[in-house]
DNA sequence: AAGATCAGCAACCGCTCTGAA
DNA sequence: ATTCAGAGCGGTTGCTGATCT
């Protein structure tokens, strides 16, 4: 099992009970549909009895209402609760409380939210509802609940351990870490684990289908130019994240292109390989000719003056740039076909050149990947270029470019003596 | 049918960076 | 200027279901 973070700077926190007086249809999006606080950071310090005198005018004003309403200078919006307490632990007065924890963490409403949010996913609650009473962590089956969300009712008890009065009370200041109180209300994730949950896969504007091919061209494109910037490389690719391209990267696309590669090669040995002799096969060693040495650089790209690249700036490389690319030379229509032997792309711009190498800083072995099957474009892997106008590039179009189209044009491959 | 192996992928680890106090 | 919690990131792990033997 491992460790959970342990911050180490104790948080100050008030648990407020609100009892709602029955739930808001939540005809909002999902997003929408959870507690959202904007609670001034100053506020995090008021002391205890602030934060109950502001609790129980809100109270009384939610009561009114039928809901929560913002006092001045902040603003709830209190939808369908979020975590109810077991029956039968419940303070007495208080059916239906909810539990809301004020922190001046987003990491923690952030578990509020993911344990909201993964119940809608489930379809079905294991969040415990209103009137049940659950023995222990809540299972629905499969790695993701079990492991992700340890998810088990809150209940007085354990926060009695921290604030054995709290039974009797409206606030309770507490000094706990962070973690402390994740462990308290029983997720046994630390906040930066449910940041990560969330960001990576609760995310509603998440995209969880198959990788499409323009997918897979920008993929390759930006791994070729960056290396593994897998969160660049996911920023040009709305729904995705750094961990799905990184994933899709090492498990299926390397794969697909190192297939795709084998196959073209087999062509090509076929097409031009020298009759047989009865001399011994000799294993072959990889020699990065073009590149002058066993190490791996990527091809040099002079870049667009006007853009101010800089070796400090990659990432204005994406957000910013993306270059004309030509070839020998010679500039490609985007509606030709290149073939799949096509070697490299380069970069030019109008007047100087400045170039810029990116080299092995940073480049790891999926680099030596791609050196190794010799390709210098994404062009070159997906066998085949679509040409997809402004796939999600804000700058100019992508012109990829074969320098020479023949099946011996691998002038970047390795060599093999 | 049962165990072994593989593939997919979410989550964790450990590090650096950022910004508030 | 310093401290430190939290955010961000890339590499890696390990769990689970599928497939193979």
């Amino acid at each position: 099992m491992r460790s959970l973070h342990r911050s180490r700077r104790p948080v100050k926190f008030y648990l407020l009970r609100l009892s709602l007086s029955g739930n808001r249809t939540a005809k909002d999006s999902p997003l929408e549909n959870r507690v959202v606080m904007h609670w001034p950071r100053r506020q995090e310090k008021a002391s205890s009895a602030a934060a109950s005198a502001l609790y129980n005018t809100e109270r009384e004003r939610e009561r009114e209402r039928g809901h929560a309403a913002a006092p001045s200078g902040r603003t709830w919006s209190i939808r369908p609760p979020l975590l109810y307490i077991g029956q039968g632990e419940n303070p007495p007065g208080l059916p239906a409380p909810l539990l809301l924890v004020l922190l001046p963490l987003g990491s923690l409403l952030l578990c509020l939210v993911l344990l909201r949010e993964q119940e809608r996913r489930d379809g079905e609650s294991s969040v415990l509802r209103q009137g049940e009473r659950e023995e222990g962590p809540v299972v629905t089956g499969g790695r993701r609940d079990t492991q992700d969300l340890h998810r088990e009712a809150w209940n007085w008890r354990q926060l009695d351990r921290f604030a054995p009065e709290s039974r009797n009370r409206t606030d309770l200041p507490v000094s706990l870490t962070s973690c402390d109180l994740l462990h308290t209300a029983g997720l046994k994730r630390c906040g930066k684990s449910c940041r990560l949950r969330w960001l990576n896969y609760l995310r509603p504007d998440i995209k969880h289908g198959a990788f499409t091919e323009e997918e897979d061209t920008i993929i390759c494109t930006l791994y070729n130019r960056l290396g593994s910037r897998w969160s660049i490389i996911a920023s040009q690719m709305p729904g995705r994240t750094d961990n799905d391209v990184k994933n899709y990267w090492n498990t299926k696309l390397k794969k697909k292109l190192m297939l795709r590669h084998a196959n073209l090669s087999v062509t090509n040995h076929i097409l031009h390989s020298p009759p047989p002799t009865s001399a011994p096969p000799i294993l072959p060693t990889v020699k990065t000719e073009v590149f002058g040495s066993t190490d791996f650089d990527f091809p040099t790209v002079p870049l667009h003056p006007d853009y101010g690249i800089t070796t400090e700036q990659p990432q204005k490389l994406y957000s910013d740039v993306m270059p004309y690319a030509h070839a020998n030379g010679q500039v490609v229509s985007p509606s030709e076909e290149v073939s799949a032997a096509s070697s490299s792309i380069t970069v030019e711009t109008s007047s100087s050149h400045s170039f810029l190498n990116w080299s092995t800083a940073g480049v790891g072995s999926n680099d030596l990947f791609l050196s190794a099957l010799g390709f210098g474009g994404a062009g070159d892997f997906l066998g085949g270029y679509e040409y997809q106008e402004n796939l999600y590039f804000p700058n100019p179009s992508i012109m990829w470019a074969a320098s020479e189209t023949d099946a011996q044009g691998l002038h970047q491959s390795p060599t093999y003596s």
